[in-house]
DNA sequence: AATTATAATGCAAATAATTGCAATTGCAAA
DNA sequence: TTTGCAATTGCAATTATTTGCATTATAATT
């Protein structure tokens, strides 16, 4: 991977950000220091990061994909499909069992940043996600 | 959710299918048989049944977001972002892991298809994946 | 069977993401 | 330095997905 000014100011927004962007943001950040900056030379830059192991990739249920710099504590998220609410998960247990996968399929693991979607202790006990319907066995 | 014919058709074509579709897929098809049928209304059938846990949705890294019916043997992924091989990857493994996952957090993991990304042995032995860039520490 | 509330749909427009291709740029070799 | 190749970019067009709103259809109620 070349050291293109995009790459870097990508990488740096998205290490300066405390949240999670998406391919919007970042645009709009580096714009203000790359006036010509093109869209989809964000999304190619963003791709390449990601392949490359620097950021990390996520469908958090918000409509766009959001991105994240892969720093030094990894974590991973819960998201609640009743309240939205976004619960973070320790690296230990998700590393632990990528280990488990990999020896098992001799695979190696590459995703840096799980997202598992359901309910949270709130929205199960207002039975968020009970929905049974009737046509269908 | 109601007995619309919609529900009805893509649980069908999805259940008749052997392979993820993706949302033009699913509505090619269904088109068969529903003629005036609109993409939107796809789009939103197949969130609904998702959200029923009746499909699992995925990125599998085609391009467009793919759909699967949930049947009685669950099963995940990994795949290759090398050569873009897909392993087939049993619930057990990950049934237990989820579980723990859920007594550590108090959340119901309604994740029902899985997919991992990496390398396979064979892009492994490659070298693939093992990209070093030398403008960052 | 008629009424009613609400879920589902169609349509068009907006947003998100990808892709082909020609022009440009970074990096390494000469 | 200069040259050459391959990676990167811009641009425009395409594809993928979402959303607002008026209309239609379903299921429960009267």
């Amino acid at each position: 991977m070349r050291t293109t000014s995009v790459n870097h100011f990508i990488l740096e927004t998205l290490q300066d950000s405390q949240t999670h962007l998406n391919a919007h943001q970042v645009y709009e950040q580096v714009r203000q220091r790359l006036p010509s900056l093109n869209p989809s030379t964000v999304y190619r830059a963003l791709e390449r990061l990601a392949l490359a192991g620097k950021i990390s990739v996520s469908d958090m249920g918000c409509g766009a994909v959001v991105y994240e710099a892969v720093g030094g504590c990894r974590h991973h998220h819960l998201v609640c499909h009743g309240c939205g609410a976004v619960i973070t998960l320790g690296d230990d247990l998700v590393r632990g069992w990528f280990a488990q996968v990999e020896a098992g399929h001799h695979f190696q693991v590459a995703t840096n940043h799980l997202v598992l979607f359901g309910y949270c202790e709130a929205c199960r006990q207002k039975g968020e996600g009970q929905e049974q319907s009737l046509w269908e066995a």
